[in-house]
DNA sequence: TTGATCCGTCACCAAAACAGTTACGACATC
DNA sequence: GATGTCGTAACTGTTTTGGTGACGGATCAA
Protein backbone atom coordinates (compact mmCIF):
# COMPACT_ATOMS: atom_id res chain seq x y z
CA UNK A 1 0.00 0.00 0.00
CA UNK A 2 0.90 3.37 -0.31
CA UNK A 3 -0.20 6.66 1.32
CA UNK A 4 -1.49 9.70 -0.25
CA UNK A 5 1.67 11.04 -1.44
CA UNK A 6 2.90 8.07 -3.12
CA UNK A 7 5.52 6.62 -0.57
CA UNK A 8 5.55 3.52 1.61
CA UNK A 9 4.59 3.30 4.68
CA UNK A 10 6.81 5.02 7.66
CA UNK A 11 6.95 2.96 10.55
CA UNK A 12 10.18 2.05 12.88
CA UNK A 13 12.25 -0.51 12.06
CA UNK A 14 13.54 0.22 15.48
CA UNK A 15 11.64 -2.42 16.53
CA UNK A 16 12.91 -5.02 14.35
CA UNK A 17 16.36 -4.20 14.84
CA UNK A 18 16.32 -4.15 18.56
CA UNK A 19 15.15 -7.78 18.80
CA UNK A 20 17.62 -8.61 16.06
CA UNK A 21 20.29 -7.29 18.32
CA UNK A 22 18.78 -9.01 21.14
CA UNK A 23 18.47 -12.54 19.38
CA UNK A 24 21.90 -11.90 18.47
CA UNK A 25 23.13 -11.46 22.26
CA UNK A 26 20.73 -14.28 23.89
CA UNK A 27 22.29 -16.54 20.64
CA UNK A 28 25.92 -15.89 21.76
CA UNK A 29 25.10 -16.58 25.51
CA UNK A 30 23.81 -19.45 24.69
CA UNK A 31 26.85 -20.75 23.10
CA UNK A 32 28.93 -20.34 26.63
CA UNK A 33 30.71 -16.81 24.91
CA UNK A 34 31.40 -13.51 26.35
CA UNK A 35 30.26 -10.16 25.27
CA UNK A 36 29.39 -9.14 21.51
CA UNK A 37 30.80 -6.06 20.20
CA UNK A 38 29.11 -3.26 18.17
CA UNK A 39 30.88 -4.12 15.11
CA UNK A 40 29.97 -7.57 15.28
CA UNK A 41 26.14 -6.79 15.59
CA UNK A 42 26.01 -4.16 12.78
CA UNK A 43 27.40 -7.24 10.77
CA UNK A 44 24.61 -8.92 11.34
CA UNK A 45 21.85 -6.43 10.71
CA UNK A 46 23.96 -5.51 7.90
CA UNK A 47 24.19 -1.88 9.30
CA UNK A 48 26.38 1.36 10.80
CA UNK A 49 28.16 0.00 14.66
CA UNK A 50 26.57 3.39 15.31
CA UNK A 51 22.80 2.66 14.56
CA UNK A 52 23.71 -0.61 16.90
CA UNK A 53 24.95 1.16 19.71
CA UNK A 54 21.88 3.71 19.84
CA UNK A 55 19.96 1.17 20.42
CA UNK A 56 21.73 -0.76 22.93
CA UNK A 57 21.48 2.59 24.78
CA UNK A 58 17.90 2.64 24.93
CA UNK A 59 17.91 -1.45 25.72
CA UNK A 60 20.66 -0.60 28.41
CA UNK A 61 18.39 2.16 29.94
CA UNK A 62 16.00 -0.20 30.57
CA UNK A 63 17.82 -3.06 32.12
CA UNK A 64 17.54 -5.73 29.64
CA UNK A 65 21.73 -5.35 28.37
CA UNK A 66 25.14 -4.27 30.12
CA UNK A 67 27.96 -2.63 28.44
CA UNK A 68 31.59 -2.80 29.32
CA UNK A 69 33.97 -0.98 27.38
CA UNK A 70 37.88 -1.61 26.44
CA UNK A 71 39.25 -4.12 24.50
CA UNK A 72 37.28 -7.36 25.19
CA UNK A 73 34.70 -5.21 25.56
CA UNK A 74 31.17 -4.85 24.72
CA UNK A 75 27.30 -6.12 24.92
CA UNK A 76 25.76 -8.95 27.19
CA UNK A 77 22.12 -9.64 28.53
CA UNK A 78 21.43 -8.78 31.65
CA UNK A 79 19.72 -11.54 32.62
CA UNK A 80 18.58 -14.92 30.71
CA UNK A 81 16.51 -14.90 27.89
CA UNK A 82 13.53 -17.04 29.44
CA UNK A 83 13.25 -14.13 31.88
CA UNK A 84 13.63 -11.00 29.07
CA UNK A 85 9.53 -10.61 27.66
CA UNK A 86 9.09 -8.77 24.88
CA UNK A 87 6.75 -6.50 26.22
CA UNK A 88 10.09 -4.63 27.83
CA UNK A 89 11.74 -4.42 24.74
CA UNK A 90 8.62 -2.57 23.28
CA UNK A 91 8.13 -0.12 26.34
CA UNK A 92 12.34 0.32 26.05
CA UNK A 93 11.95 1.59 22.04
CA UNK A 94 8.60 3.02 22.40
CA UNK A 95 8.21 4.32 25.77
CA UNK A 96 5.80 6.69 24.95
CA UNK A 97 2.93 4.12 23.19
CA UNK A 98 2.01 3.50 19.95
CA UNK A 99 -0.44 6.07 19.27
CA UNK A 100 -1.07 10.29 19.81
CA UNK A 101 -3.37 12.16 20.28
CA UNK A 102 -3.82 15.72 17.55
CA UNK A 103 -2.67 18.73 19.97
CA UNK A 104 -5.05 20.94 18.26
CA UNK A 105 -6.79 22.75 20.74
CA UNK A 106 -10.35 22.14 21.30
CA UNK A 107 -13.50 24.06 19.28
CA UNK A 108 -15.48 25.12 22.31
CA UNK A 109 -18.61 24.81 20.58
CA UNK A 110 -18.33 21.39 19.28
CA UNK A 111 -19.31 18.60 21.87
CA UNK A 112 -17.20 16.36 19.77
CA UNK A 113 -14.09 18.61 19.64
CA UNK A 114 -14.36 18.95 23.62
CA UNK A 115 -14.31 15.66 24.56
CA UNK A 116 -12.31 13.63 22.27
CA UNK A 117 -9.34 14.33 23.80
CA UNK A 118 -9.79 12.17 27.31
CA UNK A 119 -11.90 9.39 24.81
CA UNK A 120 -8.64 9.05 22.98
CA UNK A 121 -6.29 9.26 25.53
CA UNK A 122 -8.40 6.36 27.41
CA UNK A 123 -8.82 4.34 23.85
CA UNK A 124 -5.04 4.51 23.24
CA UNK A 125 -4.00 3.69 26.73
CA UNK A 126 -6.15 0.46 26.74
CA UNK A 127 -4.83 -0.69 23.10
CA UNK A 128 -1.28 -0.09 23.81
CA UNK A 129 -1.74 -2.14 27.12
CA UNK A 130 -3.59 -4.91 24.78
CA UNK A 131 -0.25 -5.00 22.51
CA UNK A 132 1.79 -5.24 25.90
CA UNK A 133 -0.10 -7.85 27.41
CA UNK A 134 0.22 -9.87 23.77
CA UNK A 135 3.74 -9.22 23.89
CA UNK A 136 4.04 -10.34 27.14
CA UNK A 137 3.50 -13.99 26.61
CA UNK A 138 6.41 -14.26 24.47
CA UNK A 139 10.31 -14.45 25.92
CA UNK A 140 13.28 -13.86 24.38
CA UNK A 141 14.33 -17.50 24.67
CA UNK A 142 10.92 -18.25 22.90
CA UNK A 143 11.76 -16.03 20.02
CA UNK A 144 15.22 -17.15 19.06
CA UNK A 145 13.58 -20.49 18.73
CA UNK A 146 11.82 -19.42 16.27
CA UNK A 147 14.58 -17.35 14.74
CA UNK A 148 17.16 -20.48 14.79
CA UNK A 149 14.13 -22.83 13.55
CA UNK A 150 13.29 -20.39 10.47
CA UNK A 151 17.15 -20.29 9.07
CA UNK B 1 10.69 10.86 26.87
CA UNK B 2 13.31 12.31 24.07
CA UNK B 3 14.46 9.74 21.58
CA UNK B 4 18.57 10.07 20.74
CA UNK B 5 18.11 13.25 18.65
CA UNK B 6 16.30 15.32 21.29
CA UNK B 7 13.36 15.30 20.08
CA UNK B 8 9.44 13.92 21.25
CA UNK B 9 8.54 10.65 19.62
CA UNK B 10 6.56 10.49 16.08
CA UNK B 11 3.63 8.60 15.68
CA UNK B 12 1.00 9.53 13.41
CA UNK B 13 -2.15 11.63 15.06
CA UNK B 14 -3.92 10.43 12.10
CA UNK B 15 -6.07 7.44 13.27
CA UNK B 16 -6.90 10.24 16.40
CA UNK B 17 -7.98 12.63 13.80
CA UNK B 18 -9.40 10.09 11.68
CA UNK B 19 -11.79 8.69 15.39
CA UNK B 20 -12.43 12.37 15.85
CA UNK B 21 -13.88 12.89 12.06
CA UNK B 22 -16.11 9.57 12.79
CA UNK B 23 -17.32 10.92 15.76
CA UNK B 24 -18.51 13.99 13.81
CA UNK B 25 -20.02 12.04 11.64
CA UNK B 26 -21.73 9.95 14.05
CA UNK B 27 -22.85 12.80 16.03
CA UNK B 28 -24.76 14.66 13.08
CA UNK B 29 -26.59 11.18 12.14
CA UNK B 30 -27.51 11.24 15.59
CA UNK B 31 -29.38 14.62 15.18
CA UNK B 32 -31.11 12.91 12.17
CA UNK B 33 -29.08 15.75 10.19
CA UNK B 34 -27.79 15.11 6.48
CA UNK B 35 -24.11 14.87 5.62
CA UNK B 36 -21.36 17.64 6.71
CA UNK B 37 -18.61 18.98 4.91
CA UNK B 38 -15.32 18.96 5.35
CA UNK B 39 -14.81 22.88 5.99
CA UNK B 40 -16.82 21.76 9.33
CA UNK B 41 -15.23 18.73 9.99
CA UNK B 42 -12.36 20.86 10.00
CA UNK B 43 -13.79 23.22 12.30
CA UNK B 44 -13.93 20.68 14.90
CA UNK B 45 -10.65 19.10 14.17
CA UNK B 46 -8.95 22.85 14.13
CA UNK B 47 -7.07 21.74 10.88
CA UNK B 48 -7.73 22.38 7.42
CA UNK B 49 -9.85 21.07 5.48
CA UNK B 50 -7.89 19.27 2.66
CA UNK B 51 -6.22 17.27 5.70
CA UNK B 52 -9.66 16.34 6.54
CA UNK B 53 -10.42 15.15 3.22
CA UNK B 54 -7.58 13.23 2.32
CA UNK B 55 -8.28 10.88 5.56
CA UNK B 56 -11.61 10.68 4.72
CA UNK B 57 -10.86 9.50 1.17
CA UNK B 58 -8.90 6.53 3.37
CA UNK B 59 -12.12 5.65 4.96
CA UNK B 60 -14.48 6.05 1.93
CA UNK B 61 -12.05 3.36 0.32
CA UNK B 62 -12.43 1.64 3.51
CA UNK B 63 -16.02 1.74 2.51
CA UNK B 64 -16.82 3.74 5.97
CA UNK B 65 -18.43 7.08 4.81
CA UNK B 66 -20.05 7.96 1.60
CA UNK B 67 -19.34 11.25 -0.37
CA UNK B 68 -21.49 13.57 -2.37
CA UNK B 69 -20.20 16.31 -4.38
CA UNK B 70 -22.10 19.92 -4.98
CA UNK B 71 -23.95 22.26 -3.36
CA UNK B 72 -25.23 20.40 -0.47
CA UNK B 73 -22.85 17.72 -0.57
CA UNK B 74 -20.74 16.71 2.07
CA UNK B 75 -19.88 13.28 3.62
CA UNK B 76 -21.70 10.48 5.64
CA UNK B 77 -21.39 7.63 7.32
CA UNK B 78 -21.94 4.42 5.14
CA UNK B 79 -23.67 2.31 8.01
CA UNK B 80 -25.17 2.52 11.69
CA UNK B 81 -22.09 3.62 14.08
CA UNK B 82 -23.46 0.67 15.96
CA UNK B 83 -22.18 -1.22 12.95
CA UNK B 84 -18.42 0.30 12.78
CA UNK B 85 -16.04 -1.58 15.03
CA UNK B 86 -12.71 0.52 15.42
CA UNK B 87 -10.76 -2.15 14.36
CA UNK B 88 -12.04 -0.81 10.74
CA UNK B 89 -10.77 2.52 11.28
CA UNK B 90 -7.44 0.90 12.10
CA UNK B 91 -6.70 -0.77 9.06
CA UNK B 92 -8.43 1.67 6.78
CA UNK B 93 -5.75 4.16 8.30
CA UNK B 94 -2.78 1.81 8.71
CA UNK B 95 -3.50 -0.86 6.16
CA UNK B 96 -0.07 -2.16 6.89
CA UNK B 97 -0.01 -2.80 10.79
CA UNK B 98 2.08 -0.97 13.00
CA UNK B 99 5.80 -2.69 12.27
CA UNK B 100 7.85 -3.49 10.08
CA UNK B 101 11.10 -5.44 9.70
CA UNK B 102 14.32 -3.54 8.69
CA UNK B 103 15.43 -4.54 4.91
CA UNK B 104 18.81 -5.08 5.23
CA UNK B 105 19.99 -7.92 3.98
CA UNK B 106 20.90 -11.01 5.38
CA UNK B 107 24.14 -12.04 6.68
CA UNK B 108 24.51 -15.23 5.12
CA UNK B 109 27.62 -16.11 7.80
CA UNK B 110 25.17 -15.26 10.68
CA UNK B 111 22.14 -18.02 11.87
CA UNK B 112 20.35 -14.88 13.35
CA UNK B 113 20.82 -13.20 10.52
CA UNK B 114 19.26 -15.64 8.35
CA UNK B 115 16.41 -16.22 10.45
CA UNK B 116 15.01 -13.13 11.76
CA UNK B 117 13.30 -11.75 8.93
CA UNK B 118 10.08 -15.04 9.37
CA UNK B 119 10.39 -14.92 12.89
CA UNK B 120 10.00 -11.19 13.24
CA UNK B 121 7.05 -11.14 10.28
CA UNK B 122 5.28 -13.83 12.51
CA UNK B 123 6.36 -12.18 15.35
CA UNK B 124 4.53 -8.51 13.88
CA UNK B 125 1.78 -9.99 12.26
CA UNK B 126 0.76 -12.03 15.23
CA UNK B 127 0.83 -8.32 17.53
CA UNK B 128 -1.23 -6.53 15.29
CA UNK B 129 -3.84 -9.15 14.87
CA UNK B 130 -4.29 -8.94 18.67
CA UNK B 131 -3.99 -5.67 18.56
CA UNK B 132 -7.19 -5.38 15.93
CA UNK B 133 -9.20 -8.04 18.13
CA UNK B 134 -9.14 -5.58 20.82
CA UNK B 135 -10.22 -3.01 18.56
CA UNK B 136 -12.71 -4.95 17.46
CA UNK B 137 -14.49 -4.85 20.79
CA UNK B 138 -15.70 -1.33 20.34
CA UNK B 139 -18.08 0.30 17.96
CA UNK B 140 -17.89 3.57 16.90
CA UNK B 141 -21.45 4.24 18.85
CA UNK B 142 -19.54 2.58 21.69
CA UNK B 143 -16.87 5.66 21.58
CA UNK B 144 -19.21 8.27 20.83
CA UNK B 145 -20.87 7.70 24.04
CA UNK B 146 -17.81 7.95 25.81
CA UNK B 147 -16.68 11.29 23.77
CA UNK B 148 -20.17 12.91 25.18
CA UNK B 149 -19.89 11.84 28.53
CA UNK B 150 -16.78 13.16 28.58
CA UNK B 151 -17.20 16.57 27.49
C1' DT C 1 53.37 2.98 30.75
C1' DT C 2 51.86 2.42 26.32
C1' DG C 3 48.94 1.01 22.80
C1' DA C 4 44.94 -1.27 21.09
C1' DT C 5 40.15 -1.60 21.45
C1' DC C 6 35.56 -0.43 22.37
C1' DC C 7 31.71 2.24 24.25
C1' DG C 8 29.21 6.75 24.40
C1' DT C 9 28.08 10.64 22.21
C1' DC C 10 28.15 14.47 19.12
C1' DA C 11 27.59 16.71 14.51
C1' DC C 12 26.20 16.39 10.04
C1' DC C 13 23.73 14.63 5.86
C1' DA C 14 20.06 12.47 2.88
C1' DA C 15 15.63 10.30 2.56
C1' DA C 16 11.01 9.98 4.03
C1' DA C 17 6.59 11.20 6.13
C1' DC C 18 3.21 14.30 8.00
C1' DA C 19 0.61 18.70 8.53
C1' DG C 20 -0.66 22.63 6.47
C1' DT C 21 -1.73 25.61 2.55
C1' DT C 22 -3.06 27.22 -2.16
C1' DA C 23 -4.97 26.11 -6.34
C1' DC C 24 -7.87 24.06 -9.73
C1' DG C 25 -10.73 20.65 -12.26
C1' DA C 26 -15.00 17.74 -11.87
C1' DC C 27 -19.45 17.39 -10.57
C1' DA C 28 -24.00 18.17 -8.47
C1' DT C 29 -27.48 21.39 -7.10
C1' DC C 30 -29.98 25.52 -7.41
C1' DG D 1 -25.03 29.36 -15.83
C1' DA D 2 -23.69 30.34 -10.93
C1' DT D 3 -22.61 28.33 -6.68
C1' DG D 4 -20.72 25.12 -3.63
C1' DT D 5 -18.33 20.84 -2.65
C1' DC D 6 -15.29 17.02 -3.32
C1' DG D 7 -10.82 15.14 -5.23
C1' DT D 8 -6.30 15.87 -6.03
C1' DA D 9 -1.98 17.98 -7.29
C1' DA D 10 1.92 20.87 -5.92
C1' DC D 11 4.60 23.07 -2.66
C1' DT D 12 6.67 24.26 2.06
C1' DG D 13 8.30 23.51 6.77
C1' DT D 14 9.04 20.41 10.56
C1' DT D 15 10.34 16.08 12.45
C1' DT D 16 12.18 11.34 12.51
C1' DT D 17 15.01 7.97 10.94
C1' DG D 18 19.24 5.81 9.14
C1' DG D 19 23.84 6.30 7.94
C1' DT D 20 28.55 8.21 8.53
C1' DG D 21 32.76 10.21 10.52
C1' DA D 22 34.94 11.83 14.56
C1' DC D 23 36.62 11.94 19.19
C1' DG D 24 36.91 11.55 24.35
C1' DG D 25 36.95 8.20 28.02
C1' DA D 26 37.30 3.67 29.81
C1' DT D 27 39.38 -0.87 29.84
C1' DC D 28 42.64 -4.43 29.10
C1' DA D 29 47.03 -6.65 27.51
C1' DA D 30 51.79 -6.48 26.78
Amino acid sequence: MRNYRGCAMPTNTRLAVALHILSGLAYRASSGKGSVTSAELAGSVNTNPVVVRRILGELAKAGLVTSTGGRGGGYELARDPARIRLDAVLVAIEPEGLFSVHENPANRACTVSCGIKPALGQLFERADHALREHLRGTTLADFLRRVESAG
